[in-house]
RNA sequence: GCUCGGGUGGCGAAACUGGCAGACGCAUGGGACUUAAAAUCCCAAGAGGAGCAAUCCUCAUGUGGGUUCGAUCCCCACCCCGAGCACCA
């Protein structure tokens, strides 16, 4: 302890401070935007700045990213690797509210503590273009696309429903309801109906869907949006209602619309099903509560029912509505319909498992092959009748049924008419088909996705920049008079007057119309955070312009993201909304790509103790203690080692000092290094040219456990040797680099450089030189492993065997007789099958 | 319930997607250096067994079957863990 240690030893605090200010010094890490020879946009999701700083599972993330990207400027292209904050939201906003303080106040203070972390790990952040989605110089522009999308007929305002809290009497995010209940004050969370605004995303269902096949992104993310984007073909199928008592069927074929007075209520109700095969199954059908044909079907002695049912169904909050797995409920509407293949009159009732935004918001239920309808059918004791069946079986008894009959390939169908024996495919096509002769169906393809509500009822997002007026309605700001300036106001809490916040400041609500001049009053509602981040890294190589969101030539030169990098918890909502905006964006012309990120992989998560780190489970693990102890880079390399960057793993501190020991083994070679100028050994050219090659391969691949892997292997064949060879050690500080950044840039200057190690280009290997020519082939004999023999490269079957059968382990096990079978997989392996 | 991952030594993991299972590292044991410890260096090591020995044998990739000369990898059935979605008609 007291003793001085060696001039030479490795210090990483001082290493590591020195290369930090190099770097900002000679501006390292911010190239030249308008000049690249290749440009390389190397993107990860930028993080929201939150008061408990970087966990290790965020910097797992973006040291995984930064290796990539210091990887790409080694093989020489021009690295963007820029970084910034996502802001605004109401993590933000909840976290102020519940300290007591202004978001205002603790965002800066927030991001700073961010900037100092990321510096300190030694990313390669290009710190001049950097942004903070809270800046006002941004949601300029966050409120700009906006009004694009306005304009352009992509943004709509439409009545939605929210959770509200009738003490508090304010709008709560889903995940500020818990068990149907305020997660402040308790109280029982109930539905309200609030205009808001929408973008139109659903018109881009088919495309999302089908630019997916042509994407190079992790197949479990493409999978994701797939699912999410819930693409499913099937048909509308018109019913004819009649309130109570029966009506003539009427000519009116559209749906939903009331076609006669109301005291004859005589109209259609339109259902979506993907199973128009069972039509002939369809006993009766549900309507969601909303359903707007609830009321003209209700007969007068339903209507008590009926009206308490649709009451307690708004009653309920989003979350738990959406439940699945509760015990089904509903009420007979004392209305019928008629289902339009077999004449009969079917029942009509209301339940809350049928959804108002999916399809029609009515379905006919087939309770014979629905597990849904099967249970509500027994519940209410509605008629069950088998349509799909064995080929050949008559009419079956469906009432004794103990549940709903799932379809299998040997189904066709039963007590179906003229349909009978068809194959539910078929049946799909043929049913369809005469409905659609008939004016009574058509086909059609559903989405599960539904459009896109930007509207939140919050005070920390960018204002939506609109102006309401008496006289001209809902007027768009002039895109003059942007950024629509949050104002600092002190009482962005929500109180009990049911107007949001920013209604309450005078001074910003009430403002001349852009188009009459008399007094209008702003919008109060502001935008998603999903919006900020769904266009930032557009605006990354163009932050120093401000008068435009991205500038045309830079964006031509940089974009799309050539390599993203992020966490699959946003697979769907984050990168499905940049694709949509993307879209849009270059159908109006701004940009000329429609795809925002060529390639994306998603990393895996950082757990500990076996659950995802998070403040309330009390496992964060702050990484600033460990880089303190151990250096930064030792700290990155044990990150990268602990397994592949794409499943991520459990954190444990415990075998951390083996990078380190790893380092340290490193630098003293570096520092005996000297130019030996004797011939190297035949294997250990062979070890350094498969080396070159293999970590280039492993970190094109996101191998990176491997990669260093192969480094350790090769440092360990260095050292057995005692080589000092300059031109090799110099190799394996270059590969080394993309790791361990200051010690890879120290060791660098130390062997006599004066430019960064990153300017070195990635060393290539020579394909003669990766392989050795003598190889070592196993000898299998029946299938089992014996002994090895020595050959030559590319030796023929015939050699091979010859060795095999000289060697004596082997002649045990083979014995005398004449070998049965011979497989020889050239270079890699001979089996011997004896009888 | 559905979708997608995953299950390999004491631990983190590897194995060219059918070809020597356990590379690399951690922890461990032994040795060297040291007054001693730390650090460093060298050696050992999947489990079980035979042998003085060098060595040799058997069993092993969640479980049970199958295909194959050969299976961690492919097929069938099942068990467990993780993530996401969840009444989507």
């Amino acid at each position: 302890m007291s003793d001085t240690p060696p001039d030479n030893s490795y210090r990483p605090d001082q290493v590591e401070a020195k290369w930090r200010a190099r770097w900002a010094e000679r501006g390292t890490n911010s190239p030249d935007l308008d000049h690249p020879t290749r440009p390389f946009y190397n993107l990860m999701m930028f993080p929201y700045p939150s008061a408990e700083g970087l966990h290790v599972g965020n910097m797992f993330a973006f040291t995984g990213s930064d290796v990539y990207g210091r990887f790409k400027r080694l093989q020489g292209y021009t690295v963007f690797e820029p970084m910034g904050y996502d802001a605004f939201g109401i993590h933000s906003e909840n976290y102020a509210l519940k300290v007591g303080k202004h978001p205002a106040q603790l965002i800066p203070e927030n991001i700073a503590n961010f900037r100092r972390q990321l510096e300190r790990v030694g990313g390669m952040f290009d710190w001049r273009h950097v942004l903070s989605t809270t800046d006002p110089e941004y949601y300029k522009w966050t409120q700009w696309i906006f009004l694009q999308l306005l304009k352009a007929g992509k943004a709509y305002k439409k009545k939605a429903a929210v959770n509200w809290c009738p003490l508090d009497k304010t709008v709560l995010a889903n995940e500020q309801v818990i068990d149907g209940r305020c997660e402040r004050c308790g109280t029982a969370v109930e539905q309200r109906f609030l205009e808001q605004w929408f973008f139109r995303i659903t018109e881009y269902c088919e495309r999302l869907l089908a630019n997916l096949d042509n994407l190079d992104w992790s197949e479990t993310t493409k999978t994701a949006q797939r699912n999410w984007l819930g693409r499913s073909e099937g048909a509308e199928i018109v019913f004819e209602v009649m309130g109570g008592q029966a009506v003539r069927r009427s000519e009116e074929v559209a749906g939903g619309s009331i076609a006669q007075p109301p005291n004859r209520p005589a109209a259609s109700i339109t259902v979506f099903t993907t199973r128009p095969d069972t039509l002939f199954g369809a006993t009766f059908m549900v309507l969601a509560p909303e359903h707007p044909m609830v009321a003209a079907l209700t007969t007068a002695a339903q209507k008590p029912e009926v009206e308490a049912y649709v009451r307690a169904a708004a009653a309920q909050d989003l979350v738990s509505r959406k439940v699945g797995e509760r015990e089904k409920t509903g009420v007979f509407t004392g209305g019928y319909a008629t289902n339009p293949i077999t004449g009969k009159q079917v029942p009509v009732w209301i339940a809350d498992y049928v959804l108002m935004e999916y399809g029609t918001g009515a379905i006919m239920a087939v309770p014979a092959h629905d597990e849904r309808d099967f249970a509500f059918a027994r519940k209410y004791a509605l008629p069950i009748v088998r349509v799909l069946g064995p080929a050949g079986e008559g009419r079956s008894d469906s009432s004794a049924l103990t549940e709903a009959i799932a379809e299998t390939s040997e189904m066709v169908l039963v007590s179906s008419g003229r349909f009978d024996g068809m194959t539910a495919d078929a049946a799909k096509r043929a049913i369809t088909q005469q409905l659609a002769g008939e004016g009574r169906g058509k086909a059609v393809v559903q989405f599960r996705l539904h459009d896109w509500c930007i509207s939140r009822q919050r005070y920390w997002g960018p204002p939506i920049p609109v102006i309401y007026c008496d006289g001209c309605g809902a007027v768009p700001v002039p895109e003059k008079d942007l950024p629509v300036l949050l104002p600092a106001i002190e009482d962005f809490r929500p109180d009990d007057s049911g107007i949001s916040p920013l209604a309450r400041h005078e001074e910003w609500y009430y403002v001349p119309c852009p188009t009459c001049g008399k007094r209008a009053r702003r919008e109060t509602d502001v935008s998603d955070t999903f919006l900020d981040s769904a266009w930032y890294y557009l605006r990354y190589p163009s932050t120093e312009f401000h008068d435009r969101p991205f500038d045309k030539a830079r964006t031509r030169t940089w974009c799309p993201v050539t390599t993203y990098i992020g966490g699959n918890e946003h697979a769907v909502l984050h990168l499905l909304y940049s694709r949509f905006l993307a879209m849009v964006l270059k159908d109006l012309g701004h940009i000329d790509f429609e795809e925002p990120f060529t390639r994306f992989r998603a990393h895996g998560l950082i757990v500990k103790d076996g659950s995802k780190m998070s403040k309330s489970k009390g496992n964060v693990v702050v990484p600033d203690e460990y880089i303190a102890q151990w250096g930064a880079d030792t700290f990155r390399m044990y990150l990268m080692f602990l397994g592949p960057l794409q499943v991520g793993g459990d954190f444990r501190d415990a075998g951390i000092n083996g990078p380190r020991r790893f380092l340290d083994r490193v630098w003293l070679m570096v520092a005996e290094a000297e130019d030996s100028g004797g011939e190297l050994r035949k294997e250990l050219v062979t070890r350094w040219h498969a080396t070159r090659k293999k970590v280039a391969e492993d970190l094109e691949g996101l191998h990176y456990n491997t990669a260093i892997a192969a480094l350790m292997e090769l440092v360990n064949a260095i050292k057995e040797e005692g080589c000092r060879d300059r031109a090799l050690i110099q190799d394996l500080v270059v590969m080394l680099a993309p790791f361990a950044p200051h010690f890879a840039e120290e060791c660098w200057e130390r062997l006599g450089h004066t430019t960064t190690v990153f300017d070195a280009g990635w060393p290539a290997w020579d394909e003669a030189l990766v392989v050795s020519d003598e190889i070592e082939v196993p000898v299998q004999v029946n299938g089992k492993t014996r002994s090895r023999v020595m050959v030559a490269r590319g030796a023929t079957e015939k050699a091979v065997l010859a060795a095999a059968l000289a060697d004596e382990i082997t002649r045990r096990f083979v014995g005398d007789k004449p070998p049965k079978k011979v497989i020889y997989v050239p270079n890699r392996l001979l089996n011997i099958v004896v009888g």
